[in-house]
DNA sequence: TCTGGGGTCCTAGGACCC
DNA sequence: TCTGGGGTCCTAGGACCC
């Protein structure tokens, strides 16, 4: 049996944690660069404004209605997310982090332990919705049921509807059918855009339909064995299981860092500089999930607007001969593939790294006949010994960064244009709120 | 030289998710 | 002027190898 735990919107509820002034009221987030709307609260959803709403064009809007509008603040909503996600760790047996504001959980085998004494899963689900609240401040809505899909399903249920008082246990087959009613088939976990109109105009048109639909037609029609999956996790059948997180952090299969910048940039200098510091961003990450990049890809991509619109990203991909983490040796490998792909005279809007074949140090480091073993006393291949020397360098920077600030320590190439104004790929974000919980000059003073 | 099957690796693209 | 960023998985085709 699966828990799927939700926080409710989740950047909006961050933001309400420090700001109650903000409850009850319509409030909005932004992306990146204050470019579009990716958070909401219920009560601008109730004024009609919609996920990825360019802010230029719904300004009036927000102003007409006093929407509250904040920059986002990842820094905030990261630490929270981490708040959450120890909570449940500590609550029930595996978690899973799905994303900053998801978890599964794994409640199999729970239910004959809590009757009758504990209550059944919905009252445990009932709790873990308090707990997260009471020690959060998030509020979250939990959906359990036998599949993963059929969980996501009912926690989406439990959001609609108040009056499940946000706890929704798929727990039989007649209130299984009864769900897949409810639920529109462009609201199914796995079904978007694409599928959605290609499912109405079959006529299926519920999460009820596409339960019906025969293996060979979701193969055909939805991507191959993933619409198999689909529909056969819809009829109760998991075909995915848990993945718990060992340490209660996500461990990604690859790290990626890029950004819009807050002007168009046609100098390579400026580019290659905004790219250093994605590099570093990017390797940054990497370390502190203890793995080595075997695979750096670079893209720049021009507008995606006006009269140039298509074939507006370029890419360059480089199997590394040697994996690492070192954001020196990156930022050298990103500068050549750079070089690969520029365009003199070409405009760009954006860039960025790619890491990905992540692996754990040592694996790669065999000797010179593929011996584990360690060799005598001083005779470590000479790849270890680099490895060791560039380890020591970066947790030295990473400790530097981490006690003074991101950014304190960087290579040359990732500063701005010399004599300092302002970094050229810099965009905007306006109305960021303070990182209240990270930050000691942030920390909320109460007179 | 031609023929065939099977495996791996890489690339590009497409769909989806939050 | 102004349209996010960071992920996942799968498929198909080509190169190359045995």
């Amino acid at each position: 049996m699966f828990g799927l735990v939700d926080c409710n919107n989740f950047y909006v509820s961050c933001e309400r944690v420090f700001q109650p002034r903000l409850e009850g009221r319509p409030v909005v987030i932004l992306s990146n660069n204050d470019g579009c709307i990716i958070s909401r609260s219920a009560e601008a959803k109730a004024l009609g404004l919609k996920m990825g709403d360019p802010y230029f064009q719904v300004k009036e809007q927000l102003r007409r209605d006093s929407v509250q509008v904040f920059s986002s603040n990842y820094t905030l909503y990261g630490d929270m997310s981490r708040r959450v996600m120890h909570y449940l760790g500590a609550t029930v047996p595996a978690v899973e982090i799905y994303s900053i504001d998801e978890a599964f959980l794994d409640l199999g085998g729970l239910e004959q332990h809590l009757t009758p004494y504990l209550g059944n899963l919905t009252d445990l689900a009932q709790r873990l919705r308090v707990g997260v609240k009471a020690r959060t401040g998030i509020p979250v809505c939990v959906g359990v049921a036998p599949t993963k899909t059929l969980a996501k399903l009912a926690n989406r249920l439990a959001k609609k509807d108040a009056g499940l008082g946000g706890v929704l246990y798929l727990d039989s087959g007649e209130r299984r059918a009864w769900a897949l009613g409810q639920v529109p088939v462009g609201d199914v976990w796995g079904v978007g855009r694409q599928y959605a109109q290609k499912l109405t105009a079959a006529g299926i048109d519920s999460a009820a339909d596409l339960a019906r639909v025969s293996e060979s037609w979701a193969r055909k029609f939805l991507g191959g064995v993933v619409g198999a999956r689909l529909v056969r996790e819809l009829q109760g059948y998991p075909c995915a299981g848990l993945a718990p997180s060992e340490d209660g952090t996500l461990r990604r299969q690859s790290i990626s860092c890029s950004r819009t910048f807050g002007r168009p940039l046609r100098e390579r200098a400026s580019v290659l500089g905004a790219l250093s510091a994605f590099v570093a961003r990017a390797a940054e990450k990497l370390r502190r999930q203890g793995d080595l990049a075997h695979v750096l890809t670079v893209f720049i991509s021009k507008s995606r607007y006006g009269p140039d619109a298509g074939g507006h990203s370029r890419s360059a991909v480089l199997t590394l001969p040697v994996p690492t983490s070192d954001t020196r040796e990156l930022t050298a490998r990103a500068a050549q593939l750079l070089g690969r792909i520029w365009e003199p005279g070409a405009v760009y809007v954006k860039a960025g790294v790619v890491m990905a074949g992540l692996e754990a140090p040592g694996g790669q480091q065999l000797g010179l006949f593929g011996e584990a073993a360690p060799l005598a006393a001083g005779l470590y291949p000479v790849g270890a010994a680099v490895e060791g020397r560039s380890a020591q360098m970066m947790a030295a920077l990473d400790g530097l960064n981490a006690r003074f600030g991101r950014g304190t320590v960087q290579l040359a190439a990732a500063l701005g244009p010399k004599g300092g104004g302002p970094v050229p790929w810099k965009g905007q974000a306006a109305w960021r709120t303070p990182a209240y919980t990270t930050r000691l000059e942030d920390l909320m003073t109460v007179n």
